[in-house]
DNA sequence: GAACACAGTTCCGCTGAACGGGACAAGCCT
DNA sequence: AGGCTTGTCCCGTTCAGCGGAACTGTGTTC
């Protein structure tokens, strides 16, 4: 974001604001107006109410019978479905993430490897009455979480160094911004073979993770539990790496990862 | 479909393309490319790069890093979440769904009352070992579905009649397309409180539904179980219809009904 | 109950965003 | 080498889709 937008090579418009649209009606709970939605994406009513039309005629929203609120519709719905379920590790991870969590307490939470970043795929709430945890879909980066780091330690040299010289920026003041210390840390990791992020990504939360590798034995994702520094410390206790080594392990088989992991 | 087709209203083709390739990309789990979209979709390459392009740039689709396929993007893993965040009951329904599994062992379903017919939003497997039951994101007829049935059956009479007028269309030989028989049937599904459908949607599948009110006292869906016919009689035993109406009037509970059902 | 404000919807002439078709590069198979 | 795929890029043409204003219905205010 910060650098970059010389050109900002655009898109075509009538796809960024269908998808606009979509977003902004899936994520109102109990239904949006014109009106509104026009003052949000800055465009004129009629654009809104003709895009709208055309997505209700489509089945993916759903316009309230006495003529009022747009909500999602049916083909929105089965989308969502469709989506999880074919996003990756999602299939073989939930069980895992159930007992993992059943064992230790914490919300547990599976992410994926994207070029962007770790993409939360999955999680499982905690068992304490306050709910911790990381939206699906967030994505997390791969200098700044516990998940990143832990995936990012296995990946390639090349991977690693595209990491460390690129764009570090601290989230909070514990964030790891400088390079030489984010590599030692790295090597650290690797050979332990988990990672933790105490109050890096946000103020009062630590994250323990391991990577999950696939068939290739290449870093594909990442398991992991969350929940307050307090509860969770920088340093986990030998049963919490243990059985969150262990679930990655479970879960990299079922990727269809044989031999060895390169740790635990 | 049969009807109305003169002027065929078209809506903007771009928001229908846009949706088409979200829909196909989300539903092929490895990666589609742009000419097999190109050719599934009737239209050109060009066309189809430039949507996939933009869809990227926003983060909707991801291009595969060795510049192959295109798949789900983390903003459509997002978008999915909070579809199926907001999608009405659902948030009240897994558990109860969960516990009526463990009670009888079906699978099962919960469905949302959409005007175009009962959406179904959440399920769970059964405990047989084959895999029965109804996909989530599916729209089911309100005269060929138990769960359609048990909807209409509770709903104002005004609705009822537009059902009873409306289209009745077979899918099997004992889908009831007879307005008589079926005002008949939902006289004595509101005398009972439950529905039955048996190979009514489909040949070999029963399902057993009641209806979910809420705050209002409206229908707003139903919960219910499926099975094969022959696991799941027309007629269910007492245990069987108990538990779902039982589970009916749970989740109307937490969707804000008070005071006592018309049932049961 | 007239006047207002604000919702969603519809209409129409103008225009530039998006289209098609073809060229191009890169990677597979023979 | 060739042929046969991919995905990507370019450019002149054109009609899809835009803005803005008019219309309709509903709830609110005096």
């Amino acid at each position: 974001m910060p650098e970059d937008d010389k050109k900002m090579a655009e898109g075509l418009q009538s796809v960024i604001l269908t998808m606009q649209i979509v977003d902004q009606v899936a994520r109102t709970g109990k239904g949006v107006g014109v009106t509104s939605l026009a003052t949000a994406l800055g465009t004129s009513k009629s654009r809104i109410h003709r895009h709208l039309q055309t997505l209700v005629q489509q089945g993916y929203v759903f316009q309230h019978e006495d003529s009022e609120r747009y909500e999602i519709g049916h083909q929105l719905v089965s989308l969502g479905q469709a989506v999880l379920d074919n996003s990756g590790l999602i299939g073989s991870t939930r069980d895992s993430l159930l007992a993992l969590r059943d064992r230790l307490g914490h919300s547990a939470v599976a992410s994926q490897l994207t070029p962007d970043g770790m993409l939360v795929i999955a999680t499982v709430p905690g068992r304490s009455p306050i709910e911790i945890g990381v939206r699906v879909g967030s994505l997390l980066s791969f200098h700044g979480s516990a998940q990143g780091k832990a995936a990012t330690a296995f990946s390639s040299e090349a991977f690693q160094r595209r990491v460390l010289t690129g764009d570090l920026t601290a989230f909070t003041e514990h964030t790891i911004t400088d390079p030489a210390k984010l590599s030692a840390e790295l090597d650290e990791i690797r050979r332990r073979g988990w990672a933790t992020a105490p109050n890096q990504a946000a103020l009062g939360l630590n994250t323990l993770a391991s990577p999950i590798l696939d068939g290739s034995g290449a870093v594909c994702g990442t398991v992991g539990i969350v929940d307050l520094t307090q509860s969770l410390a920088a340093e986990p206790g030998p049963e919490h790496t243990a059985a969150v080594m262990e679930t990655a392990r479970r879960i990299s088989v079922l990727m269809g990862h044989s031999g060895p992991l390169p740790f635990g």
